[in-house]
DNA sequence: TTTATATTTGCAACTTAGTTGCAGTAACAA
DNA sequence: TTGTTACTGCAACTAAGTTGCAAATATAAA
């Protein structure tokens, strides 16, 4: 159903991720707001933020969900399937402006894909 | 350190897979095993598996591990990054066999990709 | 400004995937 | 047959994410 109220639960996570260009981790959300907000909260707000196309989501190579400002989704449908990048040395995850063609596979009705690249990025590379 | 030992765990889990063309869940392993085999001895079974070259494992949409055969694969030379399909009707997952090129990434070393597609499989299209 | 109502929140308890330590069991080489 | 060491099962644990419900609060209407 989306955001529907401008709480103060909605303002603190928007916040963070205007200032963040980066992907962020929802268990380093729950850590970043440990006493200000309940995880339940942050869980449900970040699927709100998701379906109103302000937010994507997508899994890092462990299994957990990360988030990321969407950059030209809107409601309902979510265009951004861009690639998401993760490096074995610090963890993080980013995304990537770029577009992947993808062939037509025979047989299959693809709906959605998607490509998360693992290795060492910009600034690990440097150390 | 792979597989040592020809164990009862090995053989079982081996010819399911053998049987087997698509991917299995390790949560389905752990179902069809319920009373012969423990859940820490499937994990760390597979586990050997996949450091043998064996077997390979992804993370399907819900993060939940899925492993399958690998066709090309030695051990600890995973050359086998095929994408894999995951419908949304029935939930299965499996391996497509189509190599998917890849641009280069400035600034970041890329050493391993997951691709991973959603949609409606063969089966699921025809009901 | 006050009131009514529906959304949102926090809490606690739960679910589920996967992990760990350890003691007992079994594969296999000598 | 025996000794060594890998492997297994168990129980207890960890961590991510979910659920139900009562209390709090944003917002529209009076």
């Amino acid at each position: 159903m989306g955001i529907i109220r401008k709480t103060k639960s909605v303002a603190l996570l928007l916040d963070v991720f205007e200032k963040e260009s980066k992907a962020i981790a929802t268990t380093d959300l729950i850590k970043r707001f440990d006493t200000v907000l309940n995880k339940t909260t942050i869980y449900r707000v970040l699927e709100k933020l998701e379906e109103d196309g302000i937010l994507h989501s997508f899994l890092g190579f462990n299994g957990i969900k990360w988030y990321a400002k969407c950059k030209q989704c809107v409601k309902d449908n979510h265009t951004d399937t861009h690639p998401h990048f993760q490096c074995t040395s610090c963890g993080k995850a980013e995304c990537l402006d770029v577009t992947i063609a993808l062939p037509e596979f025979p047989d299959r009705e693809v709906v959605f894909s998607q490509l998360l690249l693992k290795g060492k990025c910009n600034t690990c590379l440097a150390n």
